[in-house]
DNA sequence: CGGGAGCTTGAGGGAAGTCAACCGGGGTGG
DNA sequence: CCACCCCGGTTGACTTCCCTCAAGCTCCCG
């Protein structure tokens, strides 16, 4: 069976960071799960508008969350990185109102929402952690939404970058590197900028020194520059874990 | 007691729409309500980054939520109105990440946390409702990104006026109307730009006859017109009766 | 009557978008 | 193996949208 397999992908999963779920609801939740799938970069895990009842979690690669507005024009409203999950909606809703894009080659598994809601009923601590994942998804949400309203493009991204590399958990200090298996046109719009003013936005961070880019890969000298730069306080992420144990210790 | 009192408050709460919560339940949520309180304008419910283990319920007037950046701008993410939850976060996290201020004259109930969590334990319709909730709430703060991230001042605002007008319940047809109790100072904080442009958006709104505003009245002689400049679809807002029906067939 | 809050309008400047051209690299097909 | 092409990054010139600053206006309330 799958149950072992998947069980492994779900350990490091953010549900599990949450602090909510005994190993018997991890266990249950693999157990349900789907075989992982292999996918492309640039697919559809999700179409927009679309009905779906299969909640996805992505255990590689990247994804995003997308909606596109009448005129064409495209906006980013989340991104997914390996332990996400990729449509939440699908839980409660019958329809998403985004699609769910992969931006990188990755793999994801599929949980049949009715089988999760069925387990929920037996397992409260399934139906908190995904509660819980919906009030942080609500709280990055609110973040990039100011952001995106009240900062000039120069913080937005300075603000993205210092936000990826707390999510990623490469290391916080300075000199922390990660990849961004990002075009500048997609980072566009994650920003709500255009491909060109992300470019020279880049280049201007590059020649403050305030990040080093050598192709897709960024290093920080200096984290705490690029965090006075985007105006980052990464309080608002609650998935360090030193936030599981205070969730634990409000079971009661 | 003030359950029979707050009972009604809950009534017509965005909570029932989901259609999760039965009978029982509303009852069990009425019981461990506090008592209303009534509040001034411009008073702050929660302040931003602050513990609280008591969830809002607003029962009239207006509140929103916010956040501010580090040099003073102000965000507005989110508009309460009656029947909305103001802080559903405080459901799972200790710290809420944004303030929640009265917009006008309010009343509000408060639920403790804790009392929510163990009533939830018994009754899985309790979390799912307040799941439901966090996950709509997540798709109009999508919607929000979109609108801030990819729309001009006009359409920004337009939109704006249409989703008011869908979750006011005031009729979505021509010749709709409400009161809009906000000032054009709060307006630019939720839509991302200056008091100055709202006005002059405002006044092209008025001139091209898409609104009538007298006031803080608000007119809409032709509400397809009024979507179409905002690029407005209000299928996101998921909170439309119609589809609490549709949620209650997926509970088995 | 004075004063403040909110609305309205104008003039000028700056941030970001648009259009367009060029470059480098990695595929692919002849 | 080379030529070609397409995608993504880079840069420049010009335009536009929105912000900033500033003043005057209308209410409402003390």
């Amino acid at each position: 069976m799958n149950s072992s397999h998947v069980s492994s992908a779900l350990e490091s999963t953010q549900l599990i960071r949450s602090g909510f779920l005994s190993d018997e609801d991890r266990q249950a939740l693999a157990e349900i799960a789907a075989a992982p799938r292999s996918l492309k970069a640039g697919v559809d895990l999700v179409s927009e508008g679309v009905r779906t009842d299969s909640i996805h979690l992505l255990t590689s690669g990247w994804a995003c969350r997308y909606k596109t507005t009448r005129d064409g024009a495209r906006q980013i409203i989340g991104l997914v990185v390996p332990s996400d999950i990729c449509n939440l909606d699908s839980f409660m809703l019958d329809k998403v109102d985004f699609g769910v894009r992969t931006l990188s080659m990755a793999t994801a598994v599929g949980l049949s929402r009715d089988r999760v809601r069925a387990l929920g009923a037996e397992r409260p601590g399934i139906t908190r952690a995904f509660t819980w994942f919906a009030i942080v998804e609500n709280a990055i949400l609110g973040e990039w939404a100011l952001s995106l309203g009240r900062q000039t493009a120069l913080q937005r991204l300075a603000r993205l970058l210092c936000e990826l590399s707390m999510r990623l958990g490469d290391g916080h200090g300075d000199g922390a590197g990660f990849k961004l298996p990002v075009t500048q046109e997609q980072l566009a719009d994650i920003l709500g900028m255009t491909a060109v003013h992300v470019n020279r936005m880049m280049k201007q961070l590059r020649a403050d020194s305030v990040i080093v880019a050598e192709g897709r890969q960024i290093t920080v000298p200096d984290m705490a520059e690029l965090c006075r730069v985007g105006g980052f306080d990464g309080s608002y992420l609650h998935a360090a874990p030193s936030n599981a144990e205070t969730a634990v210790n409000h079971l009661g």
